[in-house]
DNA sequence: TTTAGTGTCATAGTTTAATGTGACACTAAT
DNA sequence: ATTAGTGTCACATTAAACTATGACACTAAA
C-alpha cells in the first residue's frame, strides 16, 4: 500500500478498505485485520489505523465485537454504494466536468472512461 | 474563496490561479495581485501566498519583476494545458474510471459529463 | 530625496497528523 | 487460572502547514 502525499493516511486507509468492500474482496460479516495486525502490515502506527476504524464505525461500515475485533457490517455494501455515490456526485463530479471543459478533453482522450460507462449501460439493461 | 479541509491551502491557491488562467480571466502578461494584497483578500498569511507564487514560478507559470510584482508568463496557457492534462491523465483519470466501475455509474448518471465531452468533440472538428 | 508598494528572508508560535509506548479491560482457548 | 489476541485510552514526541511579525532591498512615482 503506497500512500499519497496529499491526503491524510487515516483517510487513505479508510478509502482502501471501502474499495476492498465494493469490489467484493471483503464481504459483509467477514472479520477485518486487527488494529495491530494491519498497522504492522502497512507499516503505520496503531493509533492511525485505530483512527480509520473509528471513522468507519461511525459511518456504520464496520462493527466491533469486544475482545474479538472489527467485522464488516451486514449492510455495508448497500450503505457504501449510497455514501460513495453521493460523495462522488457532490464532491468530485463537478470538478471533473470543469476540468474536462477547460482542458477541452474529447472522446478520444477519454475513450477508456467512455467504454466503462457504456459497459455499465449494458449491464443495467439485463 | 473557500478552502477544502483535505488539501493544503497553498496548493488550493495555486489551483485557483491556474484555473483563472485556463478560463481566460487572467491573461498572459497580466499582473497578478501582490503577495500582501491577495493574502489580505482571501484572509491568509503572506507566507502562504508567497509559497504558492514560488511554486508557480518554479513551474514557469508566472514571472517576477523585481520591486514590481508577479506577471503571468507569456506561454502560461499552453504550458498549463500541457501540465494539467498530464496530471489529469496520470493522477486522476485512473481513479475516476475505477470509481465509475465499482459504483456502476451509467450514461444517465453522467449525462452532464457526456454532454461536455460531446461538445468538445464538435469544437475540435471546426 | 522621500514615500509607498513590491518581493524576500528570518524568526517564533500554533495547530494537527502521525509516531512511539505503556497500560488496562475484554474474549477465547489452553 | 493462565495466556494470547482483541480494542482502547493516555501520555509524550516529531514533522509540517499555517500564522504572526519584523526587517531589508528593490522599483516607481511624488
Amino acid at each position: 500500500m503506497d500512500f499519497s502525499e496529499h491526503k491524510n493516511i487515516f483517510l487513505q486507509i479508510r478509502d482502501w478498505l471501502v474499495d476492498q468492500i465494493l469490489i467484493g474482496k471483503l464481504q459483509p460479516g467477514e472479520k477485518i485485520p486487527s488494529v495491530r495486525e494491519l498497522a504492522a502490515d502497512i507499516e503505520v502506527n496503531r493509533n492511525t489505523v485505530m483512527r480509520s476504524y473509528s471513522l468507519m464505525e461511525e459511518e456504520g461500515i464496520i462493527e466491533n465485537k469486544r475482545g474479538i475485533g472489527f467485522f464488516i457490517a451486514s449492510d455495508a455494501t448497500t450503505q457504501l454504494q449510497r455514501i460513495q455515490k453521493r460523495e462522488f456526485f457532490e464532491q468530485e463530479l463537478p470538478g471533473i466536468i470543469h476540468k474536462v471543459e477547460v482542458l477541452k478533453l474529447n472522446s478520444q482522450d477519454l475513450a477508456q472512461l467512455l467504454q466503462v460507462i457504456q459497459s455499465n449501460d449494458h449491464e443495467n439493461k439485463q
